[in-house]
DNA sequence: GTCTATAGACAGATAGAC
DNA sequence: GTCTATCTGTCTATAGAC
């Protein structure tokens, strides 16, 4: 495939992944896209067989964003309890957003999980990425005992406020379960004080 | 309106309520709920005006419920600490619809929360009638400060707790968060044992 | 006749697909 | 840009009760 096609590609894919976000998926048509990036529908079938092809697409880039920066994480703070903080904070740090269209892979996920199956699963792999590296991080903190546990908790309250924080369109939800998540964390290892 | 037209209307509102609930309200269209409940489409319209207010009817008829639920929680536990004990509860008992359509209010109110603006204000009454309730139970169990705080703390983390299970279709989000809670809330009063 | 309720055909818009 | 399917909503004809 020439450059030209693959540039075109990746706005095609680039501006679905905005609209799917703040629409939702069902909610957006190809016309929606099309309009959105400014070509003819017509040439959809060129770079994709099916909206659920874009939708694939969609999801591939966004697992690759979510590695870049768990990895970013990783070689940013030596510490595991600094690195689930941080984890946490993505929903302050990004509150407007959350606010207004929810989580990307809470939304995503709850829509599809009504109907389709292939791309059901797919977009579950950004979920799973981040229970794993959390996982981890608790198992280097506190041993693999509860790590998994703890992990699924963590992911809970961060993905139940937002939900709760878009529906009501109030970032109150965010601001305090951030505060009460970090609280929690440092309460498992007393013996350190964190520091940004 | 006589007797015959009322069991109808009654009739449509249950049905659409489990399409909503089980397909999604978007994902759920006229000639579906006529399939369902075996009346022709264009009867719709001597009911209802419109789809959203369908939609309408149905919310109210979860709201009352939820009423009842509320109250028949106050009537059966004497204790704050067990009324809440007993609404973490649910996402136990009801394990199995919300590993395969989510929470009811948490599904419709992240549907809405992307578009409509009149029956989404409408959808949420649901959820403050239960954050006031909670909040009603922790300010008789430990004062008003930070009752509104932990009230919403908890119905978030059962909302976060049913997104995953659905997502994942793995009901142990369930079993262990309500555990995690119900731990939570004894942890506040300590010189009490809870005792089903 | 009139009110309640039923029945289905039909219009206009829009969707995905090619 | 065209094709077909489907969606919401409308329109009219009609059946029975009082």
């Amino acid at each position: 495939m020439p450059r030209k096609g693959e540039i075109k590609r990746q706005q095609i894919v680039s501006t679905a992944n905005e609209l799917f976000y703040q629409r939702g998926f069902h909610q957006t048509s190809l016309a929606d896209i099309a309009d959105a990036c400014g070509i003819p529908k017509g040439n959809f079938y060129f770079y994709f067989k099916t909206r659920d092809d874009i939708l694939n697409a969609v999801v591939d880039g966004r697992e690759e964003r979510l590695k870049a920066r768990l990895e970013g994480w990783e070689k940013k703070y030596a510490d595991p309890l600094h690195r689930l903080v941080r984890m946490s904070e993505i929903i302050v740090r990004d509150w407007a957003e959350i606010v207004r269209f929810g989580c990307p892979m809470g939304t995503l996920a709850l829509e599809l999980s009504k109907q389709d199956d292939e791309p059901r699963q797919h977009a579950l792999g950004q979920f799973e990425l981040i229970v794993a590296w959390a996982q981890a991080q608790f198992a280097a903190l506190l041993g693999p005992r509860d790590a998994l546990t703890l992990a699924r908790q963590m992911l809970l309250r961060m993905q139940g406020a937002a939900v709760l924080a878009n529906a009501f369109s109030d970032e109150t939800w965010l601001f305090e379960e951030q505060r009460a998540i970090a609280a929690w964390l440092e309460a498992m290892v007393p013996d350190r004080t964190h520091k940004e």
